[in-house]
DNA sequence: GACATTCTTTTACAAATGTACGATATCGGA
DNA sequence: TCCGATATCGTACATTTGTAAAAGAATGTC
């Protein structure tokens, strides 16, 4: 494991990282018109976020034009992993059943969703 | 709604209001030993931690003999409610799918719990 | 090829965060 | 009542974070 040392992502890098993610690659601006109306951000800000998130690993880019076009560098299966886990940690001390059991009692997921969930369950060798 | 004004906590800080929630009620001391040992963090700093919880309004706390006992001041359902909900959105985008799959792939959560949580849905005004 | 436009770079800066030392207060004994 | 042990309080301080303005560079357009 020669890797993992990758510091730690903020909130607002996080937020920045996943609509990144979303679109697959994209520059600043595009970053900005993904974000939800109501967060109040403009475009230097998101700018600073990217770079800061370019230089801790999680992203990298190449120029089209005159403009930079970004794209995740660090797998995000693995980012994605270390982040649940960490707020596992902090707000339940590990345990995932209270933060599912959460998510059940506040109709965030439904009974389908749960029945999909069996399904990745028995066959852990997902696609 | 008068209330909800009361600022974010800090990952640190969440760390140790969640040992404050498991212990009931703690002092300083009692929150150094909870913490895992690998978490290197000395009794000054934790005491800081939880004197800013109380500041933000998480903490409230009595004095039992010359210590300071300290315990939940704000509804813990609905810390964790906001707390989880902003995580969703930024690493989600809101969406919680994705995280509880990830939790069911990575054998976080078993057959069981899946089973446990069907339940809590059909039954959403669950005790 | 001069301009307005569009981006990036550089730089800033206050507030929040993580971490902790030193001074002071308090309590239970000898 | 003086002492050692134990706690809290006040303070500090380097980083990180969130937010952004200003300056400089690349582009397409007349």
């Amino acid at each position: 494991m020669t890797k993992k040392e990758i510091a730690a992502m903020s909130p607002a890098e996080t937020e920045i990282l996943r609509i990144v993610w979303e679109l697959g690659a994209a520059t600043v601006l595009e970053v900005v018109d993904q974000l939800p109306p109501e967060r109040q951000i403009v475009y230097a800000t998101v700018q600073t976020l990217l770079r800061r998130l370019e230089h801790k690993g999680y992203l990298k880019h190449k120029s089209r034009g005159k403009a930079h076009v970004f794209m995740a560098s660090a797998r995000k299966e693995e980012v994605i992993s270390r982040t649940v886990k960490d707020f596992l940690n902090r707000l339940f001390g590990g345990d995932p059943v209270p933060l599912v059991q959460y998510l059940a009692e506040h109709g965030e997921i439904t009974r389908e969703d749960i029945d999909g969930l069996k399904k990745l369950i028995d066959k852990p060798k997902g696609k």
